[in-house]
DNA sequence: CCATCATGTAACATATAAAGTTACATGAGG
DNA sequence: CCTCATGTAACTTTATATGTTACATGATGG
């Protein structure tokens, strides 16, 4: 398969939702990321479940912020999608009779623990305010780029 | 797709390749990892390119081991297989035009950064060398389980 | 010379998981 | 009670590692 793109996506449609108040459709924020509806939906679940974002159906309903951004980090999201697999490699066998596969496995689980705990602790060092601040940066004088509200 | 465990698939074979002399062919190396000939001739490819084996085809042909082992890294190793991707994970959108987008994967792309270059750095800390002295260490007073060069 | 063995490789099949889509149920307003 | 919006199951599409088949190439031994 391609590449988990979830985490990106989902921080993508956070910070458009902290530039702007108001509740957002499932299509509004669609539209903005070139997606789909039920994949906004579907990637807004887990966060729904931990209270990050909160949703209402009907009229006037939509996708609103509940939390408060300094305290979330990147790996509170990241968690909220499931812990997905940060690795794209791993070893062939996981509980291996053969010595030799062990000693490679005990090789490789080293280095990739590691590495995983370096970026789980990353995530963990910034919060979706700190994303904020930056996009402000980057805007600079520029206008926001507000998602329109109600479709094209 | 599943997990990519071609290094550890590689090393695998390696490891066997060092504990007993005389060529192996891609059958009886298939057979020790329970996986078709042609899988191994394809992983085996990159490592025949950079000089780390040798291949010979006819009677008495198959893989011979062509490097120092004390010499080559883990790291070596994986970039034999072309380097593959290291995370599962990655930006929805490379270059994007959204400035939102780009506050967010350069977020993330610290955060990959730095977890693939730690991977990658342990990854070169360890030798073909050291993973058959953890492996020694490991068989202990075991006898050592060759595996059959005449096939099952 | 030629039968056999082994690699080299293209082509095709399978498995898995993310992403996209369709369809319909549920519930909130107005 | 009609419309809007979420919730979710089911299915399709796509990408990629892995598995398999088929056949070409070249080396060895008789």
């Amino acid at each position: 398969m391609r590449r988990d793109s979830r985490l990106s996506g989902v921080l993508h449609v956070l910070l458009h939702m902290a530039q702007q108040a108001g509740p957002f459709t499932s299509e509004t924020l669609a539209k903005a990321m070139d997606t789909n509806p039920v994949v906004i939906r579907r990637i807004m679940a887990g966060l729904r479940e931990l209270g990050y974002v909160r949703s209402e159906k009907g009229h006037g309903g939509g996708w609103r912020l509940a939390c408060d951004l300094s305290k979330v980090t990147l790996r509170d999201i990241y968690a909220a999608l499931g812990s997905p697999s940060l690795l794209a490699m791993g070893n062939r066998t996981e509980a291996p009779g053969c010595l030799v596969e062990q000693a490679v496995n005990a090789a490789l689980d080293q280095a990739f623990h590691d590495a995983e705990a370096l970026l789980l602790a990353r995530l963990g060092e910034v919060t979706l305010a700190m994303l904020g601040d930056d996009l402000r940066k980057r805007l600079g004088s520029r206008k926001i780029h507000h998602i329109s509200a109600h479709g094209a």
